[in-house]
DNA sequence: TTGCTCCTCACGTCACGTGAGGTGGC
DNA sequence: TTGCTCCTCACGTCACGTGAGGTGGC
């Protein structure tokens, strides 16, 4: 479903950061989509938007920890989203759809920004948990400097 | 290893949020130590001590995405520091020697900090390019509620 | 034509999940 | 004694890795 074909798998799978055969198991199990209409055995051809999508799954996938089921019905929720931003770029005059489309999107980036927050508070408390452990150690090692033959315990 | 054998495998997996069978696989890798001298066929045992370590490791894998033999090598630098506390807590008097544990542990620290410091930065990252795109869309709608009628592009 | 990347099986691997059949302690 | 959890194989699964053998475009 690209719209050009200007890129190889090869290409795609470096600028994304990953490798061909996780591309193909990825539209494999329809998480990515079918690259237009190919001759079986022909190359697959993607475009510049392929890349981002990609690189975007990946990050969530990583970042989030999710498997590979719910990154799809993360994405699956996201499908309408993809769809709904083109007919958005096309133009669209009804403010009521036009409304429609930005609630669509409001929701889905609410979604992923719980899960995204969820993570940076567990992050965020295990770092706070080392960092007092240093200090702690750090301070024993002052006192190791500042008192070099007495012991406290 | 355990100190006292208080805790059954099953115990140990609910409180670390995990299952026996991940306990045993983690033994069996050599991630987590063998416990205790045990008759073939007989029960495992564990001390809450051993618990905590569990629950660390889990924590450190799923939040920093570490595969168990990075996970592994991790530990290996902290098996030192885990001696070293007993050592410590044993009593030690030779200030030379509390310097060594000391400075072992703001080495592990350290490199732990490193790592979970790239991840946050990370997930900032994506947070606050969700919230930019949250904001643009919520702009969006506002502009829809004060101009009803109007179009703008 | 020569490389290079691509293709499709298909088996291997990592990190477990899940029975199958049996033994052990409140 | 009855449950319950435990034990050890051992095969299954998820998310790919890795050749094996062959085809296609600069």
């Amino acid at each position: 479903m690209s719209d050009e074909g200007e890129l190889r798998i090869g290409e795609v799978a470096k600028l994304a950061g990953t490798t061909p055969r996780t591309i193909r198991y990825y539209e494999e199990i329809g998480l990515l989509p079918v690259p237009g209409t190919r001759q079986p055995g022909a190359h697959r051809t993607y475009a510049a938007t392929d890349v981002d999508r990609l690189t975007e799954l990946l990050r969530l996938k990583d970042l989030l920890g999710l498997t590979l089921e719910e990154l799809k019905e993360l994405v699956e929720a996201e499908g309408a989203r993809a769809e709904l931003r083109r007919e958005w770029q096309g133009g669209v005059d009804d403010p009521v759809r036009r409304r429609q489309i930005l609630e669509q999107s409001l929701t889905y980036i609410a979604s992923q920004l719980e899960l995204v927050r969820r993570r940076r508070d567990e992050i965020k408390k295990l770092e706070t948990e080392l960092t007092k452990r240093r200090t702690r150690a750090k301070s024993l090692l002052r006192d190791l400097d500042s008192e070099p033959a007495s012991r406290q315990r």
